[in-house]
DNA sequence: TGCTAATTTCATTTTTTTTTGAAAAGTTTG
DNA sequence: CAAACTTTTCAAAAAAAAATGAAATTAGCA
């Protein structure tokens, strides 16, 4: 059992430390997973969102008990979120990360990257629904415009509301 | 092969018809599976989304080559979403499904049976992070204080965004 | 240039999610 | 109310996604 006496004032520090490390980390896990990312993107984020210094990767592997190949992907898909940057550190060859903490542009680089192709690609199954549609009877004819105009509004709706998404986002 | 002579036009439409189907049920799988939805899902809601007719379960799995299991489940997701619903035929005993079309309802229930509750579970783990801040020197305690800060501002800015969101979707 | 540390890649393993299929439960009707 | 039909449930199988670990690659340094 650890003491936590305000004798041994470093360790207790190191201790709540680690305590909201531990929320830090299990609160972007769950955030990230609603996103579609896998636990170890988000394990690492949180780690970094409450670190005051950047972090090597050899130190993100340690702390966080995963595996080298996990962190380097990790890293890999935050840093293509532009979620997490390097920084440099005097004397040290390894890539120190941080996090980016400007949620706003953060969201609107994930609408970009991740949701607008989508969207684009929607777009242009939407047209090939129209060249399948059937030819037959007028009321028949009717029914199956009316669900590919309610599919053109969808999209049409979110290509131009989702990039205006981030905008609204007044943090 | 089958014959495409306009001789037999009872058979031409119906392959057109399964022309669309497919077309429709590929583009809502794809599209659910960016809302984290299972196939099955997709296929059900892409299916009834060009049927003129209601249609009974095991017309659903024997179109779509499921299994009555997971014809069962995804019906069950689907009318939470309230993505579809039943309604009456005569004389016939089974329930039979209609797609909901109006995507402004469906994409705000959506916001508030599976997104909204995160949120409110994010501010829970917000407040035990307060709680669990470190206590230290100055610099470090206001470091902690500014991360926690933008956490909260996000949270509160997505309970108030996420709700109104439906209300802009001008379809 | 060669040596070493750091990182990436990727085949394999593990874990998680989804589907299946069959039994149980529920419904309608003769 | 019992027989037939419909739907749900859930343990097990299958499929999909993620993590691992070791080999390959890259990059920094002497």
């Amino acid at each position: 059992m650890p003491q936590l006496s305000p004798i041994n004032g470093k360790q207790f520090i190191q201790e709540t430390e680690q305590a909201i490390e531990i929320e830090s980390i299990d609160f972007f896990v769950r955030m990230m997973s609603i996103l579609g990312m896998p636990r170890s993107v988000g394990e690492i984020y949180g780690l970094l969102y409450f670190s005051a210094v950047p972090l090597p990767m050899d130190q993100i592997v340690s702390r966080l008990g995963i595996s080298i190949g996990s962190a380097s992907q990790g890293l890999k898909t935050l840093r293509s979120l532009k979620a997490v940057r390097t920084s440099y550190v005097a004397g040290d060859r390894r890539d120190h990360y941080l996090a980016e903490t400007e949620f706003r542009r953060l969201f609107s680089n994930f609408i970009k990257e991740e949701i607008m192709p989508h969207m684009e690609s929607a777009k242009e199954r939407i047209a090939k629904m129209e060249e399948a549609l059937p030819v037959q009877d007028e009321k028949s004819a009717e029914f199956y415009e009316i669900r590919i105009e309610k599919l053109k509004r969808l999209t049409r709706a979110g290509g131009r509301l989702l990039p205006a998404l981030a905008g609204l986002l007044k943090l």
